[in-house]
DNA sequence: TGCCCTGCCCTCTTACATCA
DNA sequence: TTGATGTAAGAGGGCAGGGC
């Protein structure tokens, strides 16, 4: 082997070990270069099956039991194993096996799971976006409007002040709150508009849309 | 300390049972 | 009859622990 196919080995084993399912995933092609997985021969009815015997469905008692105990632990230490096997009258491999598959069920499961609840929050979040950059683009409106009203105001008290010497005074009252009632934020409209999940705008260029 | 063996586990795959 | 689905079990490989 060279040093250069040492490095790459290593480096496939390191990653493995950090990420197994991805690596299995990916990997059976590189491997498969250099040494093919061994695919199982048929073996219809054949002498090392279960002595001959046809596969096999667990009974529903058995299968109860063995849900039950894996309720309680998902591992399975010999003792137990041993155990269970003889209250089941099976095999212990076999009741190894059933734990093996049934960790691989319940690891798809909860994979499954995750996903789901990823989604949905996800969804919420993309919802929550929207929602909030609707109540920017009113605020800004919202702004705009105020800031012609000041300068129509500002515009009628120059007209004023040439004649008035209280313009001071009226200046003031141009000022008072009529203006901040508004600019309240809450009350906001619920007609929120909803872009698709994948279809992210970045920043306010999704505004552009709408002008 | 390094090597080998053993047992257990994980993942992928295959074979078979069952059902629509 | 057939395709889809579920599941028991085989296979390959990794890892840890114990003996030598």
């Amino acid at each position: 082997m060279t040093t250069q196919m040492n490095e790459l080995h290593d480096q496939m084993a390191l990653i493995s070990q950090m990420y197994p399912g991805v690596y299995s995933q990916i990997a059976p092609q590189q491997a498969g270069e250099s040494k093919p997985r061994r695919r199982r021969k048929k073996n219809k009815g054949g002498e090392n099956s279960l002595s001959g015997a046809k596969k096999r469905k667990l009974s529903q008692e058995q299968v109860n039991l063995l849900e039950l105990n894996f309720g309680n632990e998902h591992k399975l230490e010999s003792e137990r194993k041993d155990r269970l096997a003889s209250e089941l009258g099976l095999d212990p491999r076999q009741v190894a096996v059933w734990f093996q598959n049934r960790r691989a069920r319940w690891k798809n499961k909860k994979l499954e799971e995750e996903y789901s609840k990823m989604k949905t929050a996800h969804e919420g979040v993309v919802l929550e976006k929207c929602r909030l950059e609707s109540e920017v683009l009113k605020l800004k409106e919202q702004l705009c409007e105020a800031t012609k009203e000041i300068q129509r105001l500002g515009e009628r008290v120059d007209g004023v002040s040439s004649n008035s010497p209280s313009s001071s005074v009226l200046s003031m009252e141009a000022m008072d709150p009529p203006f901040l009632g508004e600019f309240g934020v809450e009350g906001y409209d619920q007609d929120v508009f909803y872009i698709g999940e994948n279809s992210y705008i970045h920043g306010m260029e999704w505004m552009n849309l709408y002008i």
